[in-house]
DNA sequence: GAAATTTCCGAACATCATGTTCCGGATCGT
DNA sequence: ACGATCCGGAACATGATGTTCGGAAATTTC
């Protein structure tokens, strides 16, 4: 009981239909019976599956979390076994995965589609440094903002990444990235919105 | 010609009554009968003005982003008035702000309703940033991306505050938002997601 | 391989929010 | 006071969502 090839054939079918969606328009506009036709898949088996299109959105990207899970297991061991080495970085790692499917820049960038796709995504990202980072002992830097902020600021360079500099190489990008998280900006760069005293 | 009285206190009347039902609940979740209830405007009036919800949520913004902008010059030409004073850092000042109206908290949280608000109100932000912050000589760090950057941080660290710790006071905020902007974050806590040569 | 489950399809239906149209009456500027 | 403009309210078209149900098809089980 519970696996009857018929569900998963039905789920993966609806799973790949809408990431497939998501790469061509926003995923607000896209309507539940695109994915249907799409996936060729009956409207009451559909909600027979998941509650409603956001449902479906989330437990698409639960397949997402595994693979970056193991993605970044792979980059870390890989990391420690052979030091020296070049591409030991799981943040360029990531830059560089993001550049080899470009097609999701839709589903990122801004104005009403991306809101609920990079909420979800943050939420995966977020999962996977809170597995992987140590504690801190910083009494004014919690570890859960720690956190926040990181994958904001990944965020952050990302989408300027893909919206204004698309030319930027993944190495570019994560020079900039590190640049922010480990030394942040030049004080004269923030004058006069923050004074240092 | 232009001002006609009735207009004007057409559209006030929507933009208030959209601002007070953000207070209340989710932007996405409210709907344009629920906006014209608590304005008491007719249905074809509306769309005699506004093109759509969003539109109108645009146009409440630009009074927001007027009020911004003086209160920012406000403080930074205090702070030139008189050094050594305690309340001229815009950057304390804007959480100070949002102190005061923590009620907008459900606009800002996440999930699905929040998307939409946080864009239209980074967008605000990043506009009286490009207005005050000076170039920066750094190609490795364009201005957009800093610019970018300092909102983001902003809004995470507003995030943090608002949704996992309430108590936190906006000088203390106020205080890990300068820190994580100026000296980001020590390298001993981003190991081994940033590993650092 | 046949019986017994479980799932799928498809069409119809109810519901709800959006946006448009129209006109009598109210309100405004001058 | 008068002409121009705006408002209200109801009616309507549209389009997406989610539900229901009975027969057909696939799958598991034995």
């Amino acid at each position: 009981m519970g696996i009857d090839r018929r569900v998963v054939r039905t789920r993966t079918a609806l799973y790949e239909a809408l990431l497939s969606l998501i790469r061509r328009k926003h995923y607000e506009l896209i309507t539940v019976e695109e994915i249907l036709a799409e996936a060729n898949i009956g409207r009451s088996t559909f909600y027979a599956h998941f509650t409603s299109k956001d449902d479906l959105l989330k437990r698409s990207l639960e397949r997402l979390r595994d693979l970056l899970v193991t993605a970044k297991d792979r980059t870390i061991s890989a990391a420690l076994r052979q030091e020296g080495e070049q591409a030991w970085d799981p943040s360029r790692a990531l830059f560089e995965h993001v550049a080899e499917h470009a097609d999701i820049r839709s589903a990122l960038t801004g104005g009403r589609g991306g809101g609920i796709v990079r909420d979800a995504i943050d939420d995966v990202l977020a999962e996977v440094l809170r597995q992987s980072l140590p504690a801190t002992m910083d009494a004014t830097l919690p570890r859960d903002l720690v956190i926040r902020h990181m994958v904001s600021t990944f965020n952050a360079v990302l989408r300027w990444w893909l919206e204004v500099r698309p030319e930027t190489t993944p190495r570019e990008a994560d020079a900039a990235f590190r640049k922010l998280v480990l030394h942040g900006v030049p004080p004269e760069a923030c004058r006069p919105f923050i004074m240092t005293a």
